[in-house]
DNA sequence: ATATTATTGAAAGTGATTTTCAATAATAAG
DNA sequence: CTTATTATTGAAAATCACTTTCAATAATAT
């Protein structure tokens, strides 16, 4: 059964409105895709992908557009250690809740879970309470990751 | 007063004995600065402070030597978001436990803390043993960092 | 001593990301 | 609606941390 798509305007429309960027075509066809992906696309893999239908959007382009999304908050950078970074919406379609990743050291896969996220939430409210109070450091976000060996890659 | 300093062989190398590389004056050197810091040092750094003293050492030296410590577990590597990789000790004088980082991303300055290390290690004990489970993934590692506003960038 | 293997450093290469800059598109002003 | 102002774009060139190459040197094994 073909996932419903809602017709109205996309969320990160007034978003867009009340920084008072301009929502150009390479802006809506970026975020298109990372609206409709799974994946951690890279900024290459992203423009790759768009090159097939608008060969007339630029790699820099790709680029600017990601940092500027980065900067407004709409889309999350991570470094996965391959190199190359790897962007994520930061809200989206239901399905996409807050989580972390499992990166395999080997063959790179990337697990997203959303397991255990709720103690961990527990647990980071009182430590940036806690480093907040201690060292007077503002938190405003955090990043974990865990490292290891994938299913496939034990032995 | 001056710090004790013990004088026997640093606990370093027996491990280069066990691994069967050789400890060479560029690799004491590199570990005799990681072991007398308490900052973050980059390769470039790193390679500068030694040059001073050595100036026979060679940048591309220093990049082989780090990726060779951090392969043998002696050192960590970390990506603070500024481009380059900082390099720390993995163990070393007493002082320096086990711990974490906040970084500030408008000054880029690091703080390490170690306070509420055991309840996180507790935590993260029970993530790994819940995903190991789920996803049959085998935790070698894993990275926790804050990001916020030090105490003299919150204005 | 001599052979074997590991380590080194200078120079050249890599590759993801940035910068430059002139052209174009979008909004604002008249 | 024009025209002025400002934001956005893309191609090409630049950047820069890091790697690779390769011949020379140093350390261990024979």
């Amino acid at each position: 059964m073909p996932r419903c798509r809602r017709m109205g305007p996309p969320w990160w429309e007034p978003r867009f409105r009340e920084a008072g960027f301009r929502l150009t075509m390479p802006r809506q066809v970026i975020l298109e895709v990372l609206s409709n992906t799974e994946e951690h696309l890279s900024a290459e893999e992203i423009y790759l992908l768009i090159h097939k239908v608008y060969p007339n959007i630029g790699l820099t382009t790709v680029y600017r557009t990601l940092d500027l999304l980065v900067d407004m908050g709409l889309v999350f950078k991570f470094d996965f250690g391959d190199k190359r970074a790897r962007y994520e919406l930061s809200q989206g379609p239901a399905s996409k809740k807050h989580h972390h990743h499992l990166i395999c050291t080997k063959c790179g896969r990337i697990i997203d879970y959303t397991d255990f996220i709720d103690e961990e939430r527990e647990l980071l409210q009182r430590t940036e309470a806690g480093l907040s109070e201690k060292y007077n450091f503002k938190v405003t976000s955090h990043l974990i990751q865990f490292y290891g060996l994938c299913d496939e890659c034990q032995e």
